[in-house]
DNA sequence: GATGAATGAGTGTTCATTCAT
DNA sequence: AATGAATGAACACTCATTCAT
């Protein structure tokens, strides 16, 4: 495990705010190295290349974005219990890294980023195994359905929250979220609630 | 209403493709003007800028993503299959349009952005407004709940879609979609069927 | 002699005072074309290109310049009055053409301008020798000094109005010249009277 | 007070060559670049702009030709000798920067610069006061005549020396001044004699 | 280990000019 | 005779990266 020093730090989060609110290519090394108050030459000296950068970027955080709900399986709770939990941890940890996200989000899943994603591809699919795992447990306790289809419910998890944040301007202005509090409240409760109804209705219900 | 002539139809197309794949920042007009085979002089010659010819690509493409909706409101069909309709065509639509909204949805969102979207708030917000008709007449026949947040509706139907597109490597993994046939097979079908399902079921079911 | 049609002429009129404005580089045929209301084309079409467009202004322009002393040597005044009048000409007829002049002045002087300006040469030849002519018959009138470096005389006839001129800012501020009017109108009197008596004060007297 | 570099000088003197020769649109920073033998890139680097390196250039050569002729009032000379010797150094001084009058003179004057000259407007006003105390001195002593337009007096001073830089070729024709040296010596001393008696004699002289 | 100086490659854009019609 | 369409060359400038120190 290679371990970053202060500086090291200090750019990664500067360039992932960065990347975030610009893109990739909307950020030069330039910007970077002025808000960090470091010389241009460091991005290179110390990630070899800002390409490199974003890798270890992603590294860097990648931890954070290994969501661990498998302690929430062995939870004493029913599984639509467990379902509204693993929402809300998985919609809480996505929006404590929401710049992270944006960043996987848009550059990532581009053609032109050849990037090892491997790790992530991982954490997905152990998310999935959970998930899986909690389903299959409903369904044997005949809570939940039997046809459903789980690699689809966490593209509509995900799916619904992103495309919400990314339209942030839009759903400010018809919902009348006019600070930076009540949007992030909003989503806290009221979105992440609309996804929970979404997807238990889902798994519960025949139609 | 301008036209364009056939020359510019083509910049518009390539752009389209490139700007999708590789992002506005990560296309250059060299890039474009070599795969239309035109001169470079060309772009700004026809569009002015390379922001202009975005601007241009979004108006050239936003007759076609003006969703027309309204005739199925008229017709003779229950609200659960008017709401399913609804989903059929929506995300048909966008996939039809897909690297025009992966455009829509990477670029514009964008701080650096400062672009004119009016056009494209009112189609969402024309949308949303078919949308709210109809799940009010489901209302009102009783088939649908009462307690809906309608405008977290759309972002559950597009931000599935959009999330699955994203990330088309790993669901053509774990899904075995091992040709671009299949990919847009499933996502006509099994994708759609499970968005209506979702919706469908948030719809009409009180939990 | 080579004729010029009415859109010849207009773009002539609007390349000058173009060029005397930006200079030559700083004016593009856009500019005039787009000022002279005419198809970028037709610079090319009806000059050839650039350059020859400035060959044919000045050459449209150098019968204008082609001051016509000759009739002031044959009147029947003392040469005191003679040289008075050969400045007060020759300053109204730059004045009156104060464009062209900032033109010859700015873009011919330099390097990058291979330009024939023999026609020029000629002028300043002549009226080079109208004045030797009007100073020895001074000379042998006795009413002007023997030792007189005549070819240093034009300079400072025309150096002081160009310095004056293209100071303009300068004294307009310093000596209070609020207007267009009162410009110019200081030009034709404190301006012209100014280079008399300097001009008058060396031919006369010795020191 | 900022320091320049080696590299930077060098540059700055061959920008200062080339302007003066080909004017600022006439020359590119590729010119500057070659001549210089310096990567294109370094004169954004070191000066950010095109621009704003004329305006370093401005600032470099701006000390040089802050003309100091405060001594010379003060000397124990007669006002004869303080206007003779006020030309003398005026003139010299101006020779010696003659590239970068030269760019003052074409550039900064036209419309099109919108450079902070307030500096050299400071100079020129600070000489014209020296210039008004000598010929007032001169008045008081009854050596100068009493009706003298003051602000003329620059203007014929350095409008004679222009014109005559300006007209080079033709002046070396007429004069047969066919080396730099000899054209050089002709300003040093017939042109600076010129310009000597011309203003002395309209100082001196009533007419 | 860290950095200021420097660079080649690339950017979007504008230019005068040409050419088919 | 006249022009709209088109183009290659050049422009100023920014980029990520390298390198000597």
């Amino acid at each position: 495990m290679i371990e970053f020093n202060d500086k090291q730090i200090l750019i990664l989060q500067i360039a992932e705010k960065l990347f975030a609110e610009n893109g990739f290519d909307g950020t030069s090394i330039r910007d970077i190295a002025r808000d960090a108050n470091v010389n241009i030459a460091m991005i290179s000296y110390y990630f070899g290349s800002k390409e490199k950068l974003l890798e270890r970027l992603i590294f860097f955080r990648s931890q954070d974005l290994r969501i661990k709900l498998k302690n929430l399986f062995e939870e004493a709770i029913d599984p639509i219990q467990k379902i509204e939990k693993f929402i809300e941890y998985y919609i809480e940890k996505i929006d404590s890294n929401r710049n992270m996200y944006q960043i996987l989000h848009f550059e990532i899943t581009n053609k032109r980023r050849a990037m090892d994603l491997e790790a992530f591809t991982e954490v997905k699919k152990g998310n999935l195994q959970i998930l899986e795992k909690i389903i299959n447990e409903g369904q044997q306790q005949k809570c939940f359905k039997t046809n459903i289809q789980v690699p689809l419910i966490t593209p509509t998890i995900l799916g619904t929250y992103f495309n919400f944040v990314t339209n942030k301007p839009f759903f400010e202005n018809i919902l009348g979220l006019d600070s930076e509090d009540k949007f992030n409240s909003y989503i806290k409760n009221e979105l992440t609630n609309h996804i929970k109804q979404t997807i238990k209705s889902l798994l519960i219900y025949e139609n």
